[in-house]
DNA sequence: AGCATTGTTTGACAAAAGTCAAATAATGAA
DNA sequence: TTCATTATTTGACTTTTGTCAAACAATGCT
């Protein structure tokens, strides 16, 4: 999910409001394998990408680690269902390569929704990227082939391919280790 | 994905926004394979499900019908970038039984985020429910095989294997129709 | 009712993808 | 650097899913 430039000229916001959202941001560095958000807690920011990745996933009933998203400079961070609601999280997200984030807290979010009307339209334009995202992801699985799905990720996600270990990418595209391995050799 | 119920009361809406509200509907009947949206044209409104079914889809390349969605009471019906960029639809949402929806104008639309402000939060959590619906069906996707998808589509949705083509139904979960055809046999 | 159209099932087969286990390769910590 | 750990590849094999074509069933017009 790419988040829209020029936000402000974009909603058209004051010079005041500016400045409160800016003000909003806390800057965060991750090193790789730190967690931006742990299953069974609470999720409590949201995070705008600026440096690296972040790799969210859950385990299955075998225990598998399965990826659920990659997020690259420029991605919104959320996990929707957990910060929403504020219930315990049911997915990790964790950063894969030293990162940085800009991050805003849930109550600083609340606020904003109240200070700045503009706000509001953010949010859900960020969210209706979100969805067309997710279609796009739903009917990649639905339609294509692992060797068509795995090509197309490489080529819309070369920095994710040089950065995460192949078995995270498998699990993204629901392939196996072992089948990805053999596509990769033959393409 | 299902609109929260009592939405006034939840929301705090004020009787005179209900109002507004309830004004900015207008009740539309399909009879099966009717048109709400077709590809091409630009959406021209949101719906909701009182009655009925709907499917959205969208040719492929080799001009097989891949179904995207389906649409029950309870759902909203929308194609985000056709309506918010106002854009030719890629996807055609049709009634697949005789249906009755509720509709808003995007141009109603626009007026009650000015209007009513808190239509945007309800709006917001609309795209979020959304969201996480999609990602549910990504994961399912992802992670299960026909059989268990197939198995699960039909306890989540009994109404529309009741009323819906097979071939429908093979095409959202990503199934080839003989070999959906083949699981039914052997449950 | 009769017929054309469309949808579903089935068989025989082919291709795609997964499983298990072992061999390599890469990585990171002491 | 060395060793243990983790990641990736590979082989041999199985299972799942798709393809094509034909048969059968259901549906809807006229």
């Amino acid at each position: 999910m790419q988040v829209k430039q020029n936000i402000p000229e974009y909603y058209g916001l004051s010079e005041e409001e500016v400045r409160m959202t800016l003000e909003s941001y806390v800057e965060e560095h991750y090193k790789a394998g730190e967690y931006f958000l742990q299953e069974g807690k609470i999720a409590g920011k949201i995070g705008f990408v600026k440096k690296g990745i972040f790799r969210s996933f859950f385990y299955n009933d075998n225990t598998d680690d399965i990826t659920t998203q990659f997020y690259v400079p420029g991605s919104l961070i959320i996990s929707i269902e957990s910060l929403n609601n504020q219930v315990p999280s049911k997915e990790n997200i964790v950063a894969v390569v030293d990162s940085e984030l800009s991050t805003v807290s849930y109550e600083r979010q609340k606020q904003l929704y109240e200070l700045i009307p503009a706000w509001n339209r953010i949010c859900k334009d960020l969210g209706d990227e979100m969805n067309k995202d997710m279609l796009n992801r739903a009917t990649q699985l639905q339609t294509m082939s692992a060797t068509e799905r795995y090509q197309d990720f490489c080529t819309q996600n070369p920095e994710i391919i040089k950065n995460v270990a192949l078995k995270h990418i498998a699990s993204y595209l629901g392939i196996d280790i072992a089948t990805l391995s053999r596509i990769r050799r033959k393409i």
